[in-house]
This record gives structure tokens, C-alpha cells and sequence, in this order.
DNA sequence: CGGCAAATTGAGCATTGTCAATGTCTGTGG
DNA sequence: CCACAGACATTGACAATGCTCAATTTGCCG
């Protein structure tokens, strides 16, 4: 396994932001017992009901949360990309209550549940840093909330789209505006609350309006502003602050 | 003050039923220097935007956060009984992303950002604990993503009422499935992304099935198994194996 | 006994869902 | 290189859940 891998890159730099590191912390950081895995696309990570034994981090690709209800609809609950340590939960908690799988071909780096527990134990400011990324991920699905909660359909996909956009360039996986967004429209219905078809006709309106323009898995966003606008879209709730010093963008 | 408040005791409970605390972890975190406040109704405790300098406990009352959409919607994204640390985000996360209000009068005992921070880089065992907090919140705000995305009108408050039921019995504050519940019908309706109108007729209607039964702000609940089914609840996300012993309710 | 906030109720409407068919793309095997 | 399967996207017609607007009643408090 390779230690350079940019992923761990990407998470070091994150955790940096928050509170400063000590060598001897990046040390213990790195010198988890992490193994490395290839997950192809919708492989578990963690299923609800589990006692979870370790935590991962992701290298490359996406991995996403989500929810069962009782008559069998889904709903997302949360996007991870690369960097992001997911499942922290899954070490502190008892039983998971949701389930995670790869969106995409994803690598992760798994960590056993007693290491991530030994090291928080003894490197405090690691911990806080990564307790900030938990209340990141917190304040994200308070703004989901208010997504499916208070906006309507055209609103629900300018901001998904939008907070994409922010957290892809953040991490350098998006260019002027434009990315990758590999989920299928169902996914996209099951992150917004919506229907598949709906989901579909908001889109080709997004983009007849200029909104967006879309080719293949890739969104260009043309104007920022507008689908800002759109999306009721507002930086706050990402706290960029604390992820990583980024690069300007015009409110 | 007085700190044999019984809302010390409550979170002292709790965060004991997570990581085993020691004397000097118990004498550590009722040594902080609380500020003991009663807050009325709608008191803002803190704004989103606001610079947060202080993190709280809820010693009576409840609370709940919210947020405004740009088109001013306001969506309620979590409510907090006694024995909860609000805000602990105050502490960590630089701006606050959402609004904490008091939703009766409540008694808060108020902490300076700077000893939290202080109190979990000494006492490791706490912070653990804690942020054992934040990850139980954070699973609260993915079910209500979901409560909000994926349910029906009746099946979002049937869910909402069951929710309240059993946090408020862990808390012992409520007795034979019947508690108070101080909100208004707006207020439920930002809890459910739903109108006041039509929270109203499906009251009206969860109630003229026998599912409940309402007398002012009190609700009752006659057959907790129908209603769990109406709502589709299950309590596994509220970890209450993590919150308190609690009483054994069938499931 | 006002005065007000909250709860109720009714009528009409619209956003979004449902159902069902068809089109498109991608990868695979022949 | 082409045909085919299967997943995904797209479209249309219609239905319904929940919203809007507006009026009325109830409960609470001084």
C-alpha cells in the first residue's frame, strides 16, 4: 500500500485546516493500520443493522448514504467524495443506522474500529479535527433537511448541483465549473426526494433555462450565479473555512 | 448556581452510558464554568452567521434549530430536550450555519467556547462522549432527512410524534405514552416541511383513527404499535443503547 | 370583555407523482 | 463490425397529495 496516495493527501490537508497538526500527530494519521480496497459501483460499505468494525477512508470515487423506509422508498442522505473519512460512526457508534455504498469504482483505505478508537484516545487535536469533520457532515444534513423539506423540485436539483460543485472544486476534482457527476437520475430523485421522471423534466429545464448544460455524466455550470439563485444556494453550511484554505469564488 | 440542577444529572447519565468516565472526567466537566440562564420562548441562542462564543446545555425546556431559505420557508431541523449539549458545534466550527431558539422557557447552562475546547483536548474520555453527542444528532438529522424526503404527510408527524415519545421517556419526561408536546402547528409543520393547514387536518384525522389523543399541548398516545406502523419508525437511529439504559418498550 | 395567536374548515388549484410507452446509450458476444 | 440486452433517459396523459387563500372559531391572557 501506498502512504502517497493523494487521497490521504487530500484528507492531511483537510484536517490541517482545522486544527493545527503536530508532526507527531500527521505521524499517528498515517501510521494507521489502514488497508486499501477496490469497491466497484453499489458495493456495501457498511449496511444498516451492522456492527460496523472499522471506518474508511476514500481515496478515489464516491460513496453515498442512504435510508430504507418500511414500504421500500429510498432516500439519500449524504454524497462522499474523495477525502472525506466516512463512517466515523461506524468506530464510535454501536450499530449503524443507515448504509453506505460505492457510488462509483471507489478505493478506500479501511480502518479497524479499535485503531481509530486508540488513536483519538491519544492525539486530542487529531480527534477534534476530526470530530469538526463529523459536524461538517452534521451541518450538511441539516441543510438537506431544509432541501427536501422547503424547497421545490427545480430548487432541490440547482442546489444538489451547486453543492457538488462547491465541495468537487474544493477538493480539485471539478475545473471552471464543470464535473463529473456520476449519479443516475434516480439517484438524483433519491437525494431530493423526487421521482426519476421528475427529476428528468427538471433537468431539461435547467438546461433549456441556460441553467446548466449537460453531456454525458459531466454538468457545466455557465453561470453561477443564476443557478445559485436558483437553488437558494449558500456556501454557509459547508464551512469551507475549516476544510481547506480555498480558492475565491465571487458570492 | 447550583449544580445538582437535575439537567446536570441527565447528561451526566447519558454521556456515562457511552464511554465509562472516571472521577476526574465527572469533576472535570461540572467544574466548567457554566452561566446558569433562563431563556423565554422564541430567546434566539444563537443566529446563523453569528460567531458562536459559548456552547450550551439545556437544563429545562426545549429548543429547536432552524434555518430560512432565501424565499424566507423556515425549516425546523432538530428539536432538543433537557440533558442535550446544544451547539456543541459552537465550539468547534467557526460560524454557526443555522439558528438555535428556545421553544418554551428554558433554563440553559451556558459554557465559554474556550473551555470546551480546553476540556476536550485534557479529557479525552469526554470528548469521546461528546462527540458521541454529535454523531447521535447528526443520525437524527438523516432520519429527518428522510422523514422529510420519503414519507407522507400522515406517516412524517405519526414519525415525528414517535420520536418525541421515546427521547422524552429516555429523559423521563414523559409517562405511559403521553407527554407534552409545546409546539404549535406551524412549528410542526417546519419540522415536516409541511403547511400549518394541512398538519392540522392530518391531526384531525391520526386522531379521529384513534392513532392519538390531544388535549391542549398534550398528546397521548393509545396504541404505540400502530402508530410506529403509521410513521414507519423504528428507533434504531436514535442509539438510545447509547443514550441511557432505558426502559425495555416492545418493539 | 376585548385582543390575539392558534386552530379549524372549505373550496379550488398546482406541483409532483403514477403509469406506461418509447428512445438512447453502452457493453458484450457472435 | 453488427445485433442484442439491459440499464437509463425521455415523453405524454392523467391523478392526487398537499398547497393557497380566505373565513371562522377557539383558547388564552390581561
Amino acid at each position: 500500500m501506498n502512504p502517497l496516495h493523494p487521497g490521504f493527501d487530500l484528507m492531511l490537508r483537510k484536517f490541517e485546516s482545522r486544527a493545527p497538526l503536530e508532526e507527531e500527530d500527521r505521524k499517528a494519521l498515517l501510521s494507521l493500520p489502514f488497508r486499501i480496497q477496490t469497491l466497484e459501483p453499489a458495493s456495501y460499505v457498511v449496511r444498516e443493522g451492522e456492527h460496523p468494525r472499522r471506518s474508511c477512508l476514500i481515496l478515489s470515487g464516491l460513496a453515498f448514504r442512504h435510508k430504507v423506509t418500511l414500504d421500500g422508498a429510498r432516500q439519500i442522505v449524504g454524497v462522499h467524495i474523495p477525502g472525506d473519512f466516512v463512517d466515523l460512526e461506524g468506530s464510535l457508534l454501536n450499530i449503524a443506522d443507515h448504509t453506505v455504498q460505492a457510488l462509483t469504482r471507489c478505493e478506500m483505505a479501511f480502518v479497524p474500529r479499535d485503531s481509530v478508537r486508540n488513536l483519538i484516545a491519544a492525539y486530542p487535536r487529531l480527534a477534534a479535527s476530526m470530530w469538526i469533520d463529523t459536524l461538517i457532515d452534521a451541518s450538511i444534513f441539516r441543510e438537506w433537511v431544509v432541501n427536501v423539506g422547503r424547497r421545490d423540485a427545480r430548487a432541490r436539483i440547482a442546489h444538489l448541483l451547486c453543492e457538488f460543485a462547491r465541495r468537487l472544486e474544493v477538493a480539485d476534482l471539478s475545473e471552471q465549473y464543470r464535473y463529473e457527476l456520476p449519479m443516475t437520475q434516480e439517484q438524483i430523485a433519491d437525494s431530493t426526494g423526487l421521482t426519476p421522471v421528475h427529476v428528468n423534466r427538471v433537468l431539461k429545464a435547467l438546461s433549456s433555462e441556460g441553467l446548466i448544460e449537460r453531456e454525458r455524466r459531466f454538468v457545466r455550470i455557465p453561470d453561477w450565479a443564476a443557478l445559485r439563485r436558483a437553488g437558494g444556494f449558500s456556501e454557509l453550511y459547508l464551512h469551507l473555512d475549516q476544510v481547506r484554505p480555498s480558492r475565491a469564488i465571487p458570492a
